[in-house]
This record gives structure tokens, C-alpha cells and sequence, in this order.
DNA sequence: TTCATTTCTTAACTTTAGTGAACGAGTTTT
DNA sequence: AAAACTCGTTCACTAAAGTTAAGAAATGAA
């Protein structure tokens, strides 16, 4: 399905396996069982920059978990991109559509070259009923998620473009670097214009 | 440890629960013997209005429901409340401090009198080794909570202030009523006097 | 009811973001 | 190599939000 840009990994796989296992147990401790289980499942690709994993309008089933690069949605609207997340290393996407069977209202495209895995949602079914964990650790995950989301949306309501601005050079500095200034700039949302502004007004206050 | 504010529900606790059971029913099939395992958790309480559910600072091992009414969440930051949230019927919270147990940042408190159910979250660890369907039930909704979310986080980056106000006019035109101007500015990311005008300019472009 | 407090609105002024346009630096295409 | 793009920045201008203050309206308590 994703012809050239996304190919199965051979020396580096057994290298991103332990990265997943090693997310996974600080969740619950696996049997060798199934970690086979999981690998069976052949979801590991490392998919190149530039690749759209998802297509507004697509009806896509598959999720994603980033184990190495950076993934990005974001919509087109008035033929104008709107960035609106990130994700990096030990993230995960699944998107609305895949949870809904619905066409997707958004875009999801690789910023780097990213490793990531590919699970089509009813793999989760399968893995559930074989392995009851997986349910608890899923459960906890998207817990956490939600809750870690729900800060970051306080936080975004409650702060001015500048303070954003600041709180991600604090809290995101990887961002900052790995990622085009007017893809940033909605991310704050706010216009390119508006982020260069910004910028050069707090270089002012730091030099004075 | 509610004191006088939370009280046993006596009349209407069999609606409320016939209320919790339709909910639940959307996403597993509950038996006789589960529907008693929930009621014997004895979870249901009447709140009035301006009850504070959770202070700053407070460690509180609760998760939320609402039922009927609704609650708030805020922070006070210079004196100031900012209001990041509303949970009205059928919407649920966990704080993050009963996640992590950690002191909490915010408060959660009482827009009108309410009904919910009040969980420690022992409760779930108990109720899902005796009843795994649970553990399924909680996965779904915080998956479908976690996409709704973004969703929403989404929405409020790409839209202005304004376009915000209308969003909530058509979606939760409930909240318009039910909630005084100046928590719902917070909530919509601006002072209430921004609010205010924003309206008068709203209803100016409509008579034209 | 009366008094005090909170809430909402309005206004004047300041600050910041949106908009449209232009420019140079760096890429990519041809 | 030249042309066409993209990207970040700057500028001038417009629009909107923050701030401070004041007053009217609604709410709650004595």
C-alpha cells in the first residue's frame, strides 16, 4: 500500500523491537510469548521525509507510533496548511478516522525520516483477546494521553502567542530545530509573520 | 469528607442509575450481577452548587461523571481564574493529580448543582480484575475522548476568538446559558472584556 | 429591603496579531 | 546556468485583543 517510500526494516529492526519493548514495560512486562506476538504482527517501517502517511478525505484504519523521527498533521483549509501537531520519539497517532471509519478531515506527513510502527486497528482486537494485558496497558496509555493533553491545552488557552512561544522553547527545544518556523508558527497558532515578529521582540528584551 | 455540600442521593438514585447503566450500555452489556457490583460501589452524589470538588494543591484520589449539571475546571494564576474546561451530562474527568498522584494544579468545582458519580480510582483496579469488560469499556471511551480532544485542541489553534464564539454558539449553545460571560471567555482563550465586544460586533455584522 | 459584591458592559488607550507586499537566501527544476 | 519556488524576514497598514477604569445591572447576604 505504501509503494516506495515506505519499506520494511532489516538491520536496524531488532534495534527498534527493543526500543518498543523497552516503552512497553515501563506499561507491563512481556513474556517472550508475546513479544513474538507483537512481531509477528510486522508493524516496524521506516518511512522517508516527505512521505503523507494520511490523506484528508482517506478512510484510513491504520495507527501510528513514532520509535524514531517526527511525524506532523496538520489541515489544509482555503488551500492554507494548518499545523497543529507533532509527534516524536515515543508518540503515538491514531487518527479520528481510523476510530470512526470516517473520511479523515487531516493530513499526517513525515517531517524526517521516521521510523515508526503500522497498526491497522483491528489488530488491537486480535492482540486483546489473546493477551488481556495489552487491553490494560492501552487503557493507561491513552489515560495519560489524555490527561497530558488536557495540560497542554490549558496551558495553551491560558497563555498569550508569546508565552507559547516561550514555554516551547523551554519544554521543546527539539521542536524548534527539527521543524520549519511556519509549520511552528500554526502550531502556535499563529501566522509565520507574526512568529518572526515575536521572535525578534524577545531577542530585543533579552539583549536590553 | 464532602462534608455538608455532598450528599447520598435517596429518590432519584435509581434514575441516576438507570442514567449511568443506558451510557454504559453504549459500549459493553452489563449483567445483573455487574449493575450490582457498580451500585454497591455506592458512587452517586448530589453536589450543589459552588461545591469545590478539588482544590490546588490538594492530592484527591477521585475521578468524575456527571450525570446531571455541570462542573468546571480552573486555575488561579495571579489571583485571576481561568477557566479551561466545562463537563456537562455524561462527560467524565480524571484529574491528573489522581493519575499521578501528585498535588493538584487546578480546582474543579460546582456550576450548578449536580449528580455524579465519584470514583477513587481504586475502585476501577478492583472492578476491572472482577469485571475485564470494564477495562475494555475505558480503553474505548478514553480513546474516543483522546480523539475528541484533539479535535477540539485542533479547532481552537486554527480558529480566531471570534470564529471560536460562533463554533460554540452552534456546538454547546447549552453552555451559552448555563455559565456566566466571564468563565466562558476564559474558555475561550480571552478576557471578558474582549468577550463583551466581541459580541456587540457579532450582533452589529448580523442587523446589517 | 438595603447594602455589598459580583458580573457585565462600555470606553479610551496600548499592545499585539492579521494582511498584503516586497526582498534576499537558499532549493529545486528545467 | 537560469528560472521558478520556498522560506524566513521586514514593512506599512488594519483589525482585534489586552489593560485600566468606570458605571450599570444582577446577585447574594445581612
Amino acid at each position: 500500500m505504501y509503494s516506495t517510500s515506505v519499506n520494511l526494516l532489516s538491520k536496524t529492526e531488532n534495534t527498534m523491537q527493543d526500543i518498543l519493548f523497552d516503552f512497553i514495560s515501563k506499561y507491563i512486562s512481556l513474556t517472550e510469548d508475546e513479544k513474538h506476538a507483537i512481531v509477528s504482527l510486522d508493524i516496524f517501517r521506516l518511512v522517508k521525509k516527505g512521505t503523507i502517511l494520511l490523506k484528508e478525505g482517506q478512510k484510513s484504519p491504520y495507527e501510528y507510533f513514532v520509535l524514531k523521527g517526527c511525524i506532523r498533521k496538520y489541515y489544509i483549509t482555503d488551500g492554507e496548511e494548518k499545523t497543529t501537531a507533532f509527534f516524536t520519539e515515543m508518540e503515538g497517532v491514531t487518527p479520528h478516522c481510523a476510530i470512526h471509519n470516517t473520511p479523515s478531515e487531516y493530513f499526517i506527513s513525515c517531517v524526517e525520516d521516521t521510523i515508526l510502527t503500522v497498526a491497522h486497528t483491528d489488530m488491537g482486537v486480535e492482540l486483546f483477546s489473546k493477551f488481556p494485558k495489552f487491553e490494560i496497558m492501552c487503557r493507561v496509555l491513552s489515560e495519560e494521553l489524555l490527561a497530558r493533553q488536557q495540560i497542554d491545552f490549558d496551558e495553551f488557552k491560558t497563555s498569550s502567542p508569546e508565552q507559547r512561544y516561550l514555554n516551547l522553547l523551554q519544554n521543546r527545544t527539539d521542536l524548534i530545530g527539527r521543524v520549519p518556523q511556519h509549520q511552528l508558527a500554526s502550531y502556535l497558532g499563529i501566522t509565520p509573520q507574526s512568529l518572526s515578529r515575536l521572535r525578534a521582540r524577545i531577542m530585543e528584551k533579552s539583549k536590553a
